[in-house]
DNA sequence: GGAGTCTCCTTAACGTCGTTAAATAGAACG
DNA sequence: CGTTCTATTTAACGACGTTAAGGAGACTCC
């Protein structure tokens, strides 16, 4: 009895989320209201209380949803692979899943991380680790990447909300940026703000950065104190 | 006469921006009503009207004086300086300004960058080129260290939010991260989630990517090509 | 110096939002 | 049959952003 009543009701919370996703889809965050939602489900908005405590809890479970049961694709580093390409491909799917729902990253904002999450970076400390890297080095990586991914998508999609790639607003644009030659000369050899190659290109700055750590601190027995960027490089030039 | 009601006009909008961003402070971001703005300055709501087109002006022009009033302290690159140290000062120095005001992060996210920004960065790129960047390359670079700058201090106010850090929740995620033997040890030696040391390493990761690219690219006649992450390590295992 | 204009604010209200309280239809159970 | 539990409805509350209409006070101009 107890078995059947609680999977009943699993099986609508999840009914639930997944309009809610689609919804955010159709409409936006902001958009995605309550009674809306109700509304979508044949429902009166009051009745969703009987299945979350309140909205957030609503939206927290949409973005455990995104986060977790799209894109656990990823295994462990094989045995020889290139640890960079691996990496990479992991933060591209990340950001992958993020696009596939609208608003996902103001969404995902300040969300703790889930179980699956979780799960994610234990086993991506553990390849890394497994390739020579100190653990905290991993870990720094693994987060510096997560802000470079959160802030780029966020950026990404808050421009998609707003319009910015259409070209009715490259002529503004344009003018904008004509008191500025370099940022207008970037802007129309890279072809608009937040490209692909923009993350591509971020992507692996970061990732030549860990590189190079872990050579300097492989060289080393402890490696420790040699990348710092506060005045240790003598100005030259 | 004109002259002198525009100016005063201008002050109000000031006097009203100035007191928003006081009580963004005290209130939070999701408190920050136009109601409760209004009675912090003696007046009734619709009051604002006179002076913003709707809320949505009134926290651009938020987002502006944090980004732009405070700290516009960075000059153009000097001669002989190095410029690994000169671009950390640059973003270490936007985390403190961001850090300066609750919610400052989701208050800038997703908004245009204002003039200042763009004054900023075209300083920049005029400052890299002349240390040998493609425009292309510091472009990008510049794109990178934004996104994860505005990723990073997304997830730490949002953390200060929760409260996370407070020493109530340690033992829950010393609990949670139990299963997970790397991230448990990474955490304990490196003291939180949300460390200075991992802003500053995530930092020097991208400021050593574009080191090497700089390196690279001036290498080369036409620095293209190189650093590609795709593929170019043959998968073996 | 009175009429008109402009500035800045008020009062009143609209529609929408998240959320709560209370009542209720229907199934499950003794 | 009566009770209990599940899942929802109806009604309402307070707060939000925003709009409409008007009014008090200063400034201008003939």
């Amino acid at each position: 009895m107890n078995v059947v009543k609680l999977s009943t009701v699993a099986l609508e919370r999840d009914k639930i989320v997944e309009t809610a996703l689609r919804l955010l889809d159709e409409v936006g965050l902001e958009k995605l209201t309550l009674r809306r939602l109700a509304a979508e489900l044949g429902v009166q908005a009051p009745a969703l209380y009987w299945h979350f405590k309140n909205k957030q809890e609503l939206l927290d479970e949409m973005t455990e949803v995104i986060a977790v049961q799209k894109g656990p694709r990823l295994g462990p580093l094989a045995e020889g692979e290139s640890w960079e390409a691996w990496l990479a491909e992991w933060v591209k799917e990340q950001r992958r899943v993020l696009n596939s729902h609208r608003d996902s990253a103001r969404l995902t904002a300040g969300t703790h991380p889930g179980e699956g999450m979780l799960a994610t970076v234990e086993m991506i400390l553990g390849s890394l680790t497994r390739v020579g890297f100190d653990v905290v080095d991993a870990m720094w990586g693994v987060t510096a990447l997560s802000s470079f991914l959160g802030g780029f998508v966020l950026e990404e999609q808050a421009d998609r909300e707003r319009g910015v790639g259409d070209w009715s607003q490259f002529q503004e644009a344009v003018e904008i940026l004509a008191p500025y030659p370099h940022l207008c000369e970037a802007m129309i050899r890279i072809g608009g703000p937040q490209s692909e190659g923009a993350f591509e290109h971020g992507l692996t700055l970061i990732l030549e950065g860990m590189r190079a750590r872990l050579a300097a601190s492989s060289g080393r027995q402890e490696g420790h104190g040699d990348l710092e960027v506060e005045g240790d490089r003598p100005a030259a030039g």
